[in-house]
Formats: C-alpha cells, structure tokens, sequence
DNA sequence: CGCAATCATATGCAGCTGCTTATGATCCAC
DNA sequence: GTGGATCATAAGCAGCTGCATATGATTGCG
C-alpha cells in the first residue's frame, strides 16, 4: 500500500461537481431536471415496471420522484398508463418527444465528457471507463 | 462517439454512493465527520494559510466549515493560532493527535478501496487511478 | 375471507448545502 | 486619514435529501 494517492472520494468528488456544473446548463437549455433527464435515460434504455423500480433503479427516493415523473409527464416527455394486470401500478413509458429531448441532452453531455477526457492518454482513457463501468456496477 | 456507455456522473454517482457509505462507519469509529475529516486531510498534506483557503483547497463553504473546525479544535485534533502578520487570520495546523486519528481513519478507508479496486484488472486500475488524478485536478 | 404486502401518493422532520448578507476587526494602498 | 478589501464568524433563505409515516386501493397467499 503506497501513500502516493488522494482517497478515491476525495477525486471523485470534485469531478462530480465539474460535471454537474457543467451539465446544468444543458438541461436548462432542454427544461429538464436531473432527475427528470435520469428517468428519461432509464426509461429510455430499459423497460421498468413500476415507479418504485425506476426510482431504486437511478438511485432516487421513491415519494420524491413523483413530483418528477409529474413534470416530465405534464411536457409530455413520459406517459403513465394503468397496468392492466394490476390496478395498483401505472406502466411508466418514454415518449418520442420524451427520447429526442433525452437524446439531445445526452449528445450535448457527451460533447463535453469527450473534451474533458480528451486531456488523457488514450490507454488511461479505455482503462479509466472500463473501471468505472466495472465499479459502478453498470 | 459511440453510444456504449453511459454517462459519466451516471457511473460516477452510485460508485460515489458506496464510497460513502463505507467510509461512514470508519469516520464514525473515530468519531470524525467526514468534512472533518477532509479538514484534517488537507492539513496533514498541505500548507494553509486562512480557513477560507483552506475551504476552497477541499470544495468546502467557508462559513459552514467553521462549525467543524470547532470540533476539531475542541476535540484536540487541531490547533488555531493568530497569526502575528495579520490580526484577522488564525492560522491552522493538525495536532499529533489529529495526524493519528487521520491517518488511522486512512487507513481504513484505503483497506476498502483497496478490496473494490481488487476486482478491476491491475492495467485498468493503473489508467483508472491516473486518469481520475488527473481528471480531479490533484 | 382475512391479512400482510405492495403500489402510488403525500408529507413531516431533520440535516445539509449553496449562496447571501451582515458584523466587527484588521489590513493596505492611495 | 480614508475607504475598499479581507478575515473569521454568524445566520437567513430556499432547496434538496434520506427516511419515515400515513392513506386508500389493490393483490395474493394461507
């Protein structure tokens, strides 16, 4: 064990904030919330059956992600249809509108994360995406 | 660009999530928080001159980290002297004591990325560590 | 059939955060 | 000497979060 490291926290963490700074301003420009473009993105990649699902799949609280699904279904960006199989849930589903917006914030996110990883090795590159892919369990 | 992967604050937020949730019984076995403990970090490594740019230096707000650099001092871990250039500033430095707790708090914090890290191949590890170095600006 | 579990929804509570404003003391350039 | 800047400190405000509780409706098992 060398000492020759900061903790990965304390590297993570103001990535974290880089990013996050940087993509707010793409979501404002697309009036979408983070949570909102989160859901957009899960709906977007996989089939999810009810809201509680969806909100353990992004890592979100499942009371307060309702007022989120609320906004994203209001622009017309979700829609929320009964479960015929079962009264108590409502099937969640991205619509076209709903996958262009997604589409478009994610194109303009990747924009700058290719500039940002730019400034690595490209080996660093394939290696450091890997890992997290591998650490973040997805 | 290709569409294979998913964001990077995608990745980044959930393996933050479980950094943080184990360091938290580490920093609770010393009884340390953990902004306490980027207190102490920060001074082990590190010069500082203000508590302002000590607040800057870990990504801190510079009035709500007074609260804890009053626990750390009342807790012996550092020490605030005036400094005698300029009667506004008290400088900061860590006790023994806190360069102890500090390090042991550490230790066991690197014992666990240490196992994570285990699972990712050695290579990717290596481009993993280099590039979130460099990526985090330290 | 009864009951525990589950769903969506709403909301309380405590804690944290970012940002701001304010205060009194001190510093320093003009 | 003056005034703007800086320091540490305190606290307001609004927003967010994690967790818990509660409600009414529905489901499914014993």
């Amino acid at each position: 064990m060398t000492d020759d490291r900061p903790d990965l926290a304390a590297m993570l963490y103001p990535l974290m904030r880089v990013l996050i700074a940087a993509e707010t301003p793409i979501l404002a420009a697309h009036d979408v919330s983070m949570w909102g473009y989160a859901v957009l993105t899960a709906l977007d990649e996989t089939p999810v059956r009810t809201q509680a699902a969806l909100a353990a799949a992004i890592g979100a609280d499942k009371s307060r992600i309702i007022g989120t699904l609320d906004e994203l279904q209001a622009a017309e960006l979700i829609e929320r249809t009964p479960d015929p199989d079962d009264r108590r849930v409502r099937l969640l589903s991205i619509t076209a509108k709903g996958r262009r917006v997604r589409r478009a914030v994610r194109k303009g996110i990747r924009a700058y994360e290719d500039e940002l990883l730019s400034s690595v090795p490209a080996a660093d590159r394939a290696g450091f995406l890997r890992s997290l892919r591998a650490l973040s369990g997805r």
